[in-house]
RNA sequence: GGGCGAUUAGCUCAAUUGGCUAGAGCACUUGCCUUACAAGCAAGGGGUCAUAGGUUCGAGUCCUAUAUCGCCCA
């Protein structure tokens, strides 16, 4: 007997061992196939530096959940894994480690330093990896690729230099996003912006030819004033109309500038003059271009004021910003200052406030790219679920700007780049040049820049196949299935996929992408180290289970909805899966054959309560399966959990104790355990990609014990792994729907004398009669089930008959068609009883109003389909019936 | 300023695309240590579907406003 199993499920017990033993068996691994079909995901390779939080955890639990499920129905499936090398991050990570042992990488030079951070990744790097394990990730480790390997890596200047050739990377002095901190460029979408409660300086720009007079200019960045060139004004602004042409003097420095016309000055903003600062800001810088004016620099790279700034050379930006407007106030040239709220951008990595910089750097010409993105969603090749996400992404591709892709930093991608000394001559190319194209020099200097990580992992579905090789991964993996990931990098990431897939390969990277929502705290709060409201999935593991994390957060999961967190949310878990292991326990108890025979598997010796299992069972299949298809996991696993909780252990369990206990005969109770093992066994397999660990366990002991009790369950049991098996498939041979209408019926009786057993007071051990009556023509026959009757509402004796009529004294409950008495003699209260008839009557009556408004109305009755007219006049008719019999029983009452 | 999402039971969320009396989990009430499970069993109570209009035979669901909260973009 199966004593091994103990009453509480104890998740540590198995965990690691089945994790190992998938590991060992290369269970995860896949190989191009020709006999099947392939399945692939691609892993949103997590940053080295990561440690696994809450959001990793949402994103890994749904892509294990896809890829078990279709690695079950029989198709190849992948989940390539790996992991990004984050550069700034990184650097950043290293430069920290380095500062503690007082070095800077400046110290070290570049080449030692890229040892360091290789050293650091090799040490540290994988903790996230670990993590992932801990979840149950089923992941092809043996293909496990990082974004600096070396075939990643070729797979970076194949691109850069196909992309270069075609035009479309080119190098130029622009206008960039520039973190002071990092120093280093960033791409537009690497700034986040944010609202911030800042000033409005009103400053006097006198005239040049009449320095009594002023123009007032209003600017929320007044230290930028040090590089103003000009004033510009909208032309059709009538208040400056006539100025337009003449001279301002700067305060402070008495730079001479024009007062310039251009149609971008919003008259409504400040006083409708705007300072023109072509080198540090967007805008200006444009606008600088369109009138031929030529930026001043007044900023370092590390965010302090240069030699341009005059006075105000060597102090920060901030400080020259309070310095600068003292000096204003003191030569009175503030008009005013006004509170003002604006959005200024931060780094995305440091959070240091950005400044727009002019800057030789590379760029990728996005226009010919994002057009074939935006084509390829618009032709449907790539989907988005939930579909509203689609419009967001082709948004950003429609008014996406030219990608800025060098990083002022060391670890990453080099830029494939090399100048000649001697006659500048820049050439792109695969692998260093020897001599210069141009000239023959030999003196050559590659760029100092690297690349934007996301530059690499534009490339993931393919670099990790082993593009530019033409490899037979590459061939038959390609393009992936599903995409799985949170909104936050559908530009950075998604789009960028897109438009390299299309580029490089020529062909979409994947066909679906699921956007999951994000997981917030208990008050809706994004959760970050800051507030520290993170939950930390790993400690999670720890107390409630892999399997409980995993069940809990995919329930909590609706069709891209944020998932509000707290830790008791994970008990939801606990309970199922320690539900299931009960189960089970239950199951492997009571499967012994002491006679050793053998029964047919077909429907010829199944009892009315295993034809209804089989036939839900069968629902269940079919609805899950719709679910996943759909992308609805909460949904898909909702329905096991109630097949399972509510049909399978409530009911089915229970009605079967009594064949197993007490058999009628060795056949029935076999019949029994078969009909109990294979359903279970279904369960299980449906189970599977949710809560992997308890499910492979439960499912080995089962196939030990079925295998030693001869039970044919019509499943073959040969898998080595549960998670090798296949995915349940419906059976038409088992769907009674009669037997589910019939069932249902039952249900309702045994309900009802429990009731009336509740109601009354009535211990549950207190045998109880019953009558039971049916309508003369009603369409139920409850005579065969009146022992499943008997036994689950606990009754001695019950008589079951047409048109009977109420016993004295007895308490009733009227369903359908169908009334229950339960005489009572000396226990019922008649006044008790008389208000539980009272309650049901008005509630009936309640119920016939409503229906009967509807079938009053002509135009109902004309206008709704007349499948939902009858379906009214049917509920009507019984609903009077039922009233009817409830006042006959308060008649009775007296 | 533009876009998107949310608003349903005390709490967290569903509702098969407009059609049975709006469902779960947690919490709550009552009774049970019943030989798988008290992390459990049985029976219950609890809803003006944010507000106001509209379309429709019929609206939680579709349309238009409004309010509150959140996210993204500028």
């Amino acid at each position: 007997m199966q004593t091994k199993l103990s009453p509480q499920y104890n998740p540590k017990e198995i965990e690691d061992k089945w994790y190992r033993r998938w590991e060992e068996k290369g269970c995860f691994h896949s190989v191009p196939d020709a006999g099947k079909k392939p399945y692939t995901i691609v892993i949103p390779p997590p940053n080295v530096t990561g440690v696994l939080h809450m959001g990793h955890a949402l994103n890994n639990i749904i892509q294990d959940v896809l890829i078990r499920w279709r690695r079950m129905q029989g198709y190849s499936a992948l989940w390539m894994p790996g992991t990004d090398h984050a550069g700034i991050a990184t650097q950043n990570v290293v430069e920290r480690e380095l500062a503690t042992r007082h070095v800077k990488r400046e110290h070290l030079g570049r080449d030692r330093f890229i040892e360091e951070v290789w050293k650091w990744k090799n040490q540290f790097g994988s903790t996230i990896i670990k993590q992932l394990k801990k979840l149950g990730s089923s992941c092809d480790w043996q293909r496990e690729r990082f974004t600096m390997d070396e075939g990643l890596s070729s797979a970076v200047k194949e691109t850069f230099v196909r992309l270069f050739e075609k035009g479309l990377i080119y190098k130029g002095k622009y206008m960039i996003n520039w973190c002071p901190r990092c120093c280093t460029a960033l791409a537009d979408d690497e700034v986040e912006h944010e609202e911030h409660e800042g000033h409005l300086w009103h400053i006097k720009y006198p005239f040049r030819d009449a320095p009594h007079l002023y123009l007032i200019v209003a600017t929320t960045r007044p230290e930028t004033m040090l590089g103003d060139v000009a004033v510009a004004v909208n032309p059709g602004d009538d208040r400056y109309k006539e100025m337009i042409g003449e001279f301002l003097t700067l305060p402070l420095t008495g730079r001479e500038m024009p007062i310039i016309a251009d149609d971008f000055v919003d008259p409504s903003f400040g006083t409708g003059a705007v300072k023109v600062t072509p080198a540090h800001d967007p805008n200006d810088f444009e606008m600088g271009k369109r009138h031929g004016l030529t930026p001043v620099v007044v900023m370092r790279e590390n965010g302090a004021m240069n030699e341009n700034a005059g006075d105000f050379e060597g102090l920060d930006r901030f400080e020259c910003r309070n310095a600068l407007v003292e000096e204003l106030k003191l030569k009175k040239y503030i008009e005013m200052i006004n509170p003002h709220k604006h959005s200024v951008g931060h780094c995305y990595r440091c959070h240091t406030v950005i400044e727009p910089y002019i800057s030789d750097q590379w760029f990728v010409k996005m226009r010919p790219l994002a057009n074939a993105a935006i084509e390829a969603t618009q032709k449907k090749r790539v989907t988005f679920f939930p579909e509203r996400w689609e419009k967001v992404y082709l948004s950003w591709l429609e008014n996406v700007r030219d990608w800025c892709i060098s990083r002022q930093i060391w670890w990453g991608h080099r830029i494939p780049a090399w100048y000649c000394q001697e006659c500048n001559e820049i050439m792109v190319s695969r692998s260093a040049p020897q001599r210069c194209t141009k000239c023959g020099s030999l003196k050559l200097k590659q760029d100092e820049d690297v690349l934007d990580t996301w530059f690499s992992s534009a490339l993931w579905p393919f670099s990790t196949m082993g593009w530019p090789e033409e490899t037979p991964e590459l061939k038959y993996y390609y393009p992936t299935s599903t995409l799985v990931t949170d909104r936050g990098i559908i530009y950075f990431w998604v789009a960028r996929m897109v438009m390299m897939g299309l580029a490089m390969m020529e062909n979409i990277p994947f066909s679906h992408v699921y956007i999951h929502g994000t997981i917030l705290d208990e008050l809706g709060r994004k959760m970050s180290k800051s507030l520290g409201n993170g939950i930390d999935p790993l400690l999670m593991i720890e107390r409630y289970g892999a399997d409980a994390v995993r069940f809990s957060i995919i329930i909590l999961t609706t069709e891209g909805q944020d998932v509000k967190l707290s830790e008791s949310k994970f008990e939801m878990g606990r309970n199922f899966t320690n539900k299931l292991w009960n189960a089970a326990r239950f199951i492997m108890m009571n499967l012994e054959d002491e006679h050793k025979i053998h029964v047919a598997s077909g429907p010829e010796n199944y009892q009315f309560e295993d034809k209804w299992i089989l036939s839900c069972l069968n629902a269940t299949i079919d609805s899950c399966t719709a679910s996943l298809e759909q992308f609805k996991f909460n949904d898909a696993a909702m329905k096991i959990y109630d097949f399972f909780w509510h049909s399978f252990c409530d009911w089915y369990l229970e009605i079967v104790k009594a064949r197993l206990y007490e058999p009628v005969s060795p056949v029935d109770k076999k019949v029994a355990q078969t009909v109990l093992a294979r359903v279970f066994n279904r369960i299980l397999h449906l189970l599977h990609p949710f809560v992997p660990f308890i499910t492979e366990e439960l499912w080995q002991n089962l196939k030990d014990v079925v295998s030693e009790n001869s039970i044919h369950i019509q499943d073959e049991m040969y898998a080595e792994s549960l998670m090798l098996d296949s995915w349940p498939k419906v059976d038409k041979r088992y769907e009674f729907q009669s037997v589910e209408d019939a069932m249902a019926v039952v249900q309702d009786v045994i309900r009802a004398v429990r009731n009336i057993r509740s109601k009354m007071n009535i211990k549950d051990k207190q045998k109880l009669n019953g009558v039971i009556s049916v309508s003369a023509d009603g369409k139920h026959d409850l005579n065969p089930h009146a022992n499943l009757i008997k036994r689950m509402a606990n009754l001695e004796c019950l008589e079951i008959g047409r048109d009977l009529p109420r016993p004295p004294n007895s308490a009733s409950e009227v369903i359908g068609e169908v009334q229950a008495f339960v005489p009572l003699e000396g226990i019922i209260n008649p006044d008790a009883e008389k208000d539980r008839q009272l309650k049901h009557l008005q509630q009936l009556e309640e119920h016939l109003q409503i229906v009967r408004k509807k079938l009053e109305n002509k135009n109902f009755v004309a206008r709704a389909p007349a499948q939902v007219v009858t379906m009214e006049q049917n509920r009507e008719k019984e609903l009077l019936e039922q009233i009817q019999k409830v006042k006959i029983i308060l008649n009775g009452l007296g």
